[in-house]
DNA sequence: AGTCCACAGGAAGGGCAGGCGA
DNA sequence: TCGCCTGCCCTTCCTGTGGACT
């Protein structure tokens, strides 16, 4: 037997050059100080904000741009840029933060309700009560506040889809009855068309000021990754080509700096585990599958029991055929397969919105087809290369023991 | 042109768990 | 402890549908 010595592990890890002096400066929790070639999009959304200090109520603002365009990190650097404005001018601002994507938060209008109360500093129960209650107690609230108060929904498209656009009406309202309070409303969305899903009433009020952010171009891409190498890697430890590589990849996936920028990280990370000396395009290549995989897992990793099952049914077809398949096929298969571990199944109407979810979430391609005399059906196929699936499948396999 | 298949997907509601106030 | 509320996962019942077949 090979004797495994993890005091070399350590020893060739200290002993090679670092990659990283700051990796902190690659993701998305960093603020930079300066967002290159976003200049107009700070300057307006700042003009606009900036009436909270005259103490007067800024207009209600909506921003769009797909995802990675840099909505949300300015929209945070100019909040904190008025707070401080308005901390030295002793003006009361408060902004409200909330990112609708996070889980248990704005899954409902009683948790989204909740949740804003809870940033006020107002004691609300996280579910038992009536969400009339919450509304009250949040109404309340704005009512005896005294000075500016800008709530920022971010991904607010999210939200929409989850609990309707019934709270944003409720919320554009607070104005016309409060006598004390400047209230306003900042919107974040990654979808272009959403405007088009909500009420018009909610519109005319939403949108009293728009934002666009286009996308960014592979050039821009790599402006904005060489600014924050330059302080987050050492010198001389990127090939050439390798920040046009990410910024290129990046730009064909709607302009997303958050990828260029996850790319750049996770091939820095996998180059100081291969104690390698550079980050090479190869490496860029490595950890584009990686960050694919890690995804498709995280995604499948918060699934119900049912919808793992499904999907480990639909692997294992896969494997075993590499053919589409079809509900009815899959449906079978999964009672089979039911019966045989004993568990309990669930009916074809669900196992249909379970198929839909999946399709959502990336992991299968799921198209309404028509079979003319033999029916209309979902034509099913696998979203991920059969290696991840494989694993995933294995993941399951080991999670229920059978 | 009408029929018919195999579902899609909307609506309503059941059952259970978790959490709260009284 | 009890009643009430919400969230989640699910069922039942139902209507709608695209296009091959007759």
């Amino acid at each position: 037997m090979s004797q495994f010595s993890l005091e070399g592990v350590f020893n060739d890890y200290l002993e090679s050059k670092p990659i990283f002096k700051n990796k902190q400066a690659l993701t998305i929790s960093y603020t930079p100080d300066t967002i290159p070639h976003r200049e107009n999009q700070i300057r307006q959304l700042g003009i606009i904000l900036a009436t909270a200090l005259r103490e007067q109520r800024p207009s209600n603002v909506f921003i769009y741009g797909s995802t990675g365009t840099g909505k949300t990190l300015i929209t945070q650097q100019v909040s904190s840029a008025l707070k401080k404005k308005a901390g030295e001018l002793n003006i009361n601002l408060k902004i409200l933060y909330v990112n609708c994507k996070m889980k248990r938060v704005s899954d409902t209008e009683y948790r989204l309700l909740a949740y804003l109360c809870e940033l006020s500093g107002v004691n609300v129960a996280p579910t038992g009560l009536a969400t009339e209650q919450v509304y009250k107690a949040f109404f309340d609230y704005i009512s005896n506040y005294d000075g500016v108060l800008i709530v920022i929904l971010d991904e607010i498209d999210e939200l929409v889809a989850k609990v309707g656009d019934t709270i944003l009406y409720n919320m554009t309202r607070i104005n016309q009855d409060l006598s004390k309070c400047k209230f306003s409303f900042v919107g974040i969305s990654n979808n272009l068309s959403f405007s088009n899903e909500l009420d018009a009433r909610v519109k005319s009020s939403l949108y009293e000021e728009e934002l666009i952010f286009p996308p960014y171009n592979a050039v821009q891409l790599a402006d904005i990754l060489r600014s924050r190498t330059d302080i987050s890697v050492n010198e001389g430890m990127i090939e050439e080509g390798v920040i046009e590589k990410c910024a290129a990849v990046s730009a064909q996936e709607h302009g997303d700096a958050r990828k260029a920028l996850d790319l750049m990280r996770v091939a820095g990370e996998l180059a100081e585990r291969k104690s390698m000396e550079k980050i090479t395009e190869k490496l860029v290549d490595l950890a584009q599958s990686r960050i694919d995989r890690d995804r498709v897992f995280d995604a499948v990793k918060t699934q119900p029991k049912q919808s793992k099952m499904i999907l480990y049914t639909i692997i294992s077809c896969f494997e075993r055929e590499s053919q589409n398949m079809l509900t009815g096929d899959v449906y079978d298969k999964y009672i089979g397969l039911c019966k045989r571990i004993s568990i309990k199944s669930i009916t074809q109407r669900r196992l249909s919105d379970i198929i839909s979810e999946l399709d959502m979430l990336g992991i299968i391609n799921a198209k309404v087809i028509s079979k003319g005399r033999y029916g209309r059906t979902k034509e099913i196929s696998l979203a991920i290369p059969i290696s991840t699936a494989s694993k995933i499948k294995n993941a399951i396999e080991e999670e229920f023991s059978f």
